[in-house]
RNA sequence: UCCCCGGUAGCUCAGUUGGUUAGAGCGGGUGACUGUUAAUCACUAGGUCGUUGGUUCGAAUCCAUCCCGGGGAGCCA
C-alpha cells in the first residue's frame, strides 16, 4: 500500500474509512490511561499535523507508543476516519505503528512543542525545519521560487545559469570572495614578489560572483528576454538583519526595452508573484499573519491592488524638500535617498508602491544608461510601503563610446571587459534589467524580520556553521 | 566596521548595598486523570551562572579581556 501524505489525508484526498499508511515525525503525544494515546504527526507536506489515535490494545502500546516523544520518526498503518474530537476533521485510527527512529535523548532534544527564539533556532539550523515556522518558510520559499519561474516562463523569458566563479570584479574591489587553490602557506611569487596567479587553478585571479548581470546581458542580446536566479556572494562586513554573505538573486534582462518598459515589468512581476503565493500557500500565509506579522497578507493584497506611482528622482527630492518634515539626513539633489526618505515617499506621500527613476549619474553604476541631459542615468528603484527598496535596476548603456568613457571615469580598465564591450560593437540594442534579492522578497512575504531566517543555512560575517 | 544591549538548567527567563544548599515556567522521568488539542494535577531528576585573568576573607553579582548573540548605523540586494 502506498504512503499517504499528511496534506492529502487532511484534505480529504483519501476516502474516509479506507486503510492508509502515513509517516512523519512526532510533534506531541497525549495519553489517556482509559484507553488510548493521541499522537500529532507532521511530515512537512503541510502546516497542520495529523492526529493518530493509538489504542492500548494495539501491538507494542506499552513499550513503544508510551515511549514516543517529540522528534521520533514513525510509520503508521491505520484507517482514515472522521474525527470524533474537535480541532480536526480527519484522524487516523492506528492499527500498527513502526518506530523508524527514536530520539536518543528526549531530555535534550532541541525542538520542543513550545515557542523557541529565532536566535536559538539558528544554532540548530539542521533541526529548525521541524518547527511550524520554518516548515512554513520552506514551503513559501519553494512556492515563491516556483512562482518566479512560472512568471518568466509564461512571459517568454529564458532562465540563464550565469557562472558562480568569475574573473571580473564588476562592481568594484573589496567585496569579493577569492576562489583559489594556491597553498596559502607557500604562495608562488613572480619577479616583482607579487603573488603569481598564473599558477592558480584558472591561471588568473578568480572570485565568487557578486552579480550575474554582465554575463546575462550577453544572452539578452541574443535571446531577447532572459533572467538569472541563483546564488550570489558579497564579502562585505555588514552585520544586519538584511544582509547575507551568500544570498539568491533574481535578475531579469530585456532587450529592445527602455526604463519605462522595465518599470512596467517590475510592477507586473511583483504583483504576479505575490498573487501566486497567496493563492497557493493560503494556509502558510494565514500562519504568518496569525503568528509572525498581522499584516502579512493584507499588505500583499494592498500592493497587488495599488497602481505603482512613478516619479523622477528630481521630483522625489522636491517632494521631500517641500514635505515640511525634518529628516535626519537632509534631502538634496545629488545625494542618494536614505531609508527615511524612501519610507516617507512610499508610506506617507504616495501611500502606494513608488518607482523612483532617473538618478544623478554620480551615485549610480557605470553600466547605467546616460540620459540626454548628460546629468542623470536611466536607473530605477522600486520602493514598497513597509520595506523600502525592494528592486533596483536600470536601462543599460548600449552606446560603445559612452560606456567606455564611463568605465574609465570610474577607474575600470576597459581591456578587462572586452567581451562586455563586444556586445556594444556587434548588434547593440537598448536593453534594461533589474535585480531583486530573493531573501528580501521572502522577508516581505512572510513578515519575518531577519534575513537569516528565510534561507536554510545563513552565511554571515564570522559565521558559517553547518 | 562603528554605537548600544545581552550571555544563569534542554528551552524561555528571574536572581546586585558581593555572603551559607542559585529559582520559576515549559520540556524530560514517574504516577494520577481525561476523545485529548502547546491537555490538566502531583512528585522527581537536571546548572563548574559564555571564556580567560584580576579585585576580595568571599564573585552569577565588581573590573579587564576575548568569544558568541541581538538591536541600530553605514553599505547594499
Amino acid at each position: 500500500m502506498a504512503e499517504t501524505s499528511i496534506r492529502d489525508a487532511l484534505a480529504g484526498a483519501v476516502a474516509p474509512d479506507t486503510p492508509v499508511t502515513v509517516q512523519g515525525w512526532v510533534r506531541t503525544r497525549r495519553d489517556s490511561k482509559a484507553g488510548f494515546s493521541f499522537i500529532q504527526l507532521n511530515d512537512g507536506s503541510c502546516l497542520d499535523n495529523l492526529q493518530l489515535v493509538a489504542d492500548k490494545e494495539m501491538p507494542g502500546y506499552q513499550d513503544r507508543i508510551l515511549r514516543l516523544t517529540a522528534g521520533c520518526a514513525i510509520r503508521c498503518h491505520g484507517t482514515l476516519t472522521e474525527s470524533k474530537g474537535r480541532g480536526q476533521s480527519f484522524e487516523v485510527q492506528a492499527t500498527e505503528i513502526e518506530v523508524l527512529g527514536w530520539v536518543e535523548n528526549p531530555d535534550t532534544y532541541p525542538v520542543q512543542p513550545k515557542r523557541h527564539s529565532f536566535e536559538f533556532l539558528r544554532t540548530v539550523a539542521h533541526l529548525r525545519p521541524r518547527t511550524n515556522t520554518f516548515g512554513a518558510i520552506t514551503r513559501i520559499r519553494h512556492g515563491a521560487a516556483k512562482a518566479i519561474h512560472d512568471y518568466f516562463h509564461t512571459k517568454g523569458f529564458y532562465w540563464v545559469n550565469t557562472p558562480i566563479i568569475t574573473s571580473s570584479d564588476a562592481e568594484g574591489a573589496g567585496e569579493l570572495f577569492r576562489v583559489s587553490t594556491l597553498d596559502l602557506n607557500n604562495l608562488p611569487r613572480d619577479d616583482q614578489q607579487q603573488v603569481d596567479f598564473k599558477r592558480d587553478f584558472f591561471g588568473q585571479e578568480t572570485f565568487l560572483t557578486v552579480s550575474g548581470q554582465l554575463n546575462v546581458e550577453a544572452f539578452c542580446l541574443a535571446m531577447s528576454k532572459v533572467y538569472t536566479f541563483g546564488p550570489t556572494f558579497r564579502a562585505e562586513n555588514s552585520n544586519t538583519a538584511r544582509h547575507l554573505a551568500e544570498f539568491w538573486m533574481i535578475e531579469p534582462e530585456i532587450a529592445f526595452a527602455d526604463l519605462d518598459d522595465l518599470a512596467a515589468l517590475a510592477e507586473d512581476f511583483l504583483k504576479s508573484v505575490f498573487t501566486d503565493v497567496l493563492k497557493h500557500h493560503a494556509d502558510d500565509m494565514a500562519f504568518f499573519a496569525e503568528r509572525i506579522e498581522p499584516t502579512a497578507i493584507s499588505r500583499l493584497e494592498s500592493l497587488i491592488n495599488s497602481p505603482f506611482v512613478r516619479m523622477d528622482y528630481a521630483e522625489a527630492i522636491r517632494i521631500l524638500e517641500n514635505s515640511g518634515k525634518t529628516f535626519e539626513y537632509k534631502p538634496e539633489w545629488g545625494l542618494d535617498l536614505q531609508t527615511e526618505h524612501e519610507r516617507y515617499l512610499t508610506e506617507q506621500h504616495c501611500q502606494a508602491p513608488v518607482i523612483v527613476m532617473n538618478y544623478p549619474d554620480e551615485i549610480k553604476a557605470f553600466y547605467m544608461r546616460l540620459n540626454d541631459d548628460n546629468n542623470t542615468v536611466a536607473a530605477m528603484d522600486v520602493l514598497a510601503p513597509g520595506i523600502g527598496e525592494i528592486i533596483g535596476g536600470s536601462q543599460r548603456e548600449e552606446r560603445l563610446d559612452i560606456l567606455t568613457n564611463r568605465m574609465q571615469a570610474e577607474g575600470l580598465d576597459p581591456e578587462h571587459y572586452g567581451w562586455f564591450l563586444d556586445l556594444r560593437k556587434y548588434g547593440t540594442v537598448p536593453h534594461a534589467g533589474f535585480g531583486l534579492g530573493f531573501e528580501r522578497l521572502l522577508n516581505y512575504i512572510t513578515g519575518m524580520t531577519n534575513i537569516r531566517d528565510v534561507i536554510p543555512y545563513p552565511r554571515t560575517p564570522g559565521s558559517a556553521p553547518f
